[in-house]
DNA sequence: CGCTCCCTTGAAGCTATTCAAGTTGAGTGG
DNA sequence: CCACTCAACTTGAATAGCTTCAAGGGAGCG
């Protein structure tokens, strides 16, 4: 019954039985995408929120001259577009990298998850935060860290992610990214990052084959680049806020909703 | 009785007087910052979201070699850390660039804004994405701009906020920001940041002072960098969403949510 | 008046990009 | 099963972009 996607929100905040249920309804209804596909073009108008159930896929800009910059990772799991039901059209393109399952959920349905039940409002939040933190992280890299620290970095946050849904292992790691989806999303060359892959592998920190990286110790690779998970809100270090939530505000709100609006049910005899 | 925070909320979505007095009550109490100050540093606990009213701040990430990566940037009107209610401490500093009016509201009054009125509820949400949005452009334009239009390109995006506020003017644009702290946002070494910033100066693109840039003519500085607001959602491009959501979404979400699981109130006898 | 912070200048050196070939590997059709 | 093909990876050399180090000038503030 419960999905990645429904496990994964529940990292960060309790969700109840009925919670659970309901996104798992929601997903329901899943399509296939091939490698290299369109889930979501830049441009279209919003109408269903997708989410990444199985496979890997990236969120990306395309630019003028023809290349493209990838903004993030989806791993399984992760909402693609969850907060874009607003905009009028989409900023960005989301690709599958790998074959994918896809939920499609129309923003309706979103919209009055987060409407009625708090801990589902609440764990879309927590997902926008972290998106964003995600992109700061990336940003901080970016300006600071040496490319081959910076491609480490990237490298450990991905796999954290994959193990926190229970994809990964602990110990060794196998992503399916290019080297050109990779310098697409450092912002460098597929040259440079040619040669940063092989000062890595050269230090045994990775393998390197045909659309894949291996990292054979995971730990080793975060200790290189200093990863810090703590940015990714994935252990329990928040876990007050799970506490102070969700039944308190439940009530709270409802209680809330309804001096403001009136009774649910006998607005309409 | 409206400040530029409620003027900058309703730009993207139609306030109701209420929520306009709201909002204004909840802004009343302020404080002065001087510059170089930290309004808010990182690991503090968040109890408070502190609103600018007044004056030009950013928000920064501190590295361990001493250095620091400016986020963002905040002009008056802008919320600095509306969103992060939810986390155990902040993931960045905020700290006040020139003299600055601060608001601070207790993270409780956001969220009962948020929970009884729609329309607020819906603002933050824009603020949110739009936050992200920047973020965003700002890694788009790292990667693959030069840094003379990058760094143009972040000039426009600032001034464009600031004449949505009202506080720039439509063809010459004055900014208090130092040389150092444009290489703390771009990424890049203060060294090259005065040879960019020499560059454009040449062009006569802008003029520069002690920490102070001018721009002379905002529309030829657009055209060099290929300027484009729409991330920013200052005009009224999705003025559909505008008229769609708010008194609709709360009356058909209702609607919705009991089609589908069922009237709420009548569930617990 | 002197201090400090910021902007300015020059030169040397490293980092990353570009261009131009090759090589390897997976998938395809004969 | 083998040749063919395309995409991805590999290599090297030349160049542009950015950083680092070092040091001098100018504006504002006490």
């Amino acid at each position: 019954m419960t999905n990645l996607f429904v496990r994964k929100l529940g990292l960060r905040v309790t969700l109840s039985e009925e919670d659970k249920k309901a996104l798992a309804d929601a997903t329901r209804s899943t399509m296939k995408i091939a490698p290299g596909q369109d889930v979501v073009s830049e441009g279209d108008r919003p109408e269903f929120a997708h989410i990444l159930l199985d496979g890997f896929a990236c969120r990306y800009r395309g630019l003028e001259d023809g290349g493209r910059t990838i903004l993030a990772y989806l791993v399984p799991g992760d909402g693609c577009d969850l907060h874009a039901s607003i905009l009028p059209r989409m900023p960005h393109s989301i690709a599958a990298l790998t074959h994918c399952v896809i939920a499609q959920i129309p923003y309706r349905t979103i919209k009055e998850l987060a409407a009625y039940k708090p801990n589902i409002y609440l764990a879309l939040w927590w997902s926008i935060i972290v998106d964003e933190a995600m992109l700061q992280e990336l940003l901080v890299g970016l300006g600071r860290r040496s490319a081959s620290k910076q491609v480490a970095h990237f490298l450990c946050e991905v796999i954290t992610r994959l193990q926190a849904v229970g994809v990964a292992s602990e110990n060794e790691a196998r992503l399916h990214i290019s080297q050109a989806e990779l310098a697409d999303t450092a912002g460098l060359s597929l040259m440079h990052i040619y040669r940063v892959l092989a000062d890595l592998k050269k230090s045994n920190l990775i393998k390197v084959g045909q659309k894949t990286i291996i990292v054979p110790d995971i730990s080793i690779l975060k200790r290189f680049c200093g990863f810090d998970p703590g940015y990714l809100y994935l252990t329990d270090d928040h876990a007050f806020t799970k506490s102070e939530s969700p039944a308190a505000l439940s009530e709270a709100t409802k209680a809330q909703y309804e001096a403001r609006f009136g009774p649910r049910m006998s607005s309409t005899p």
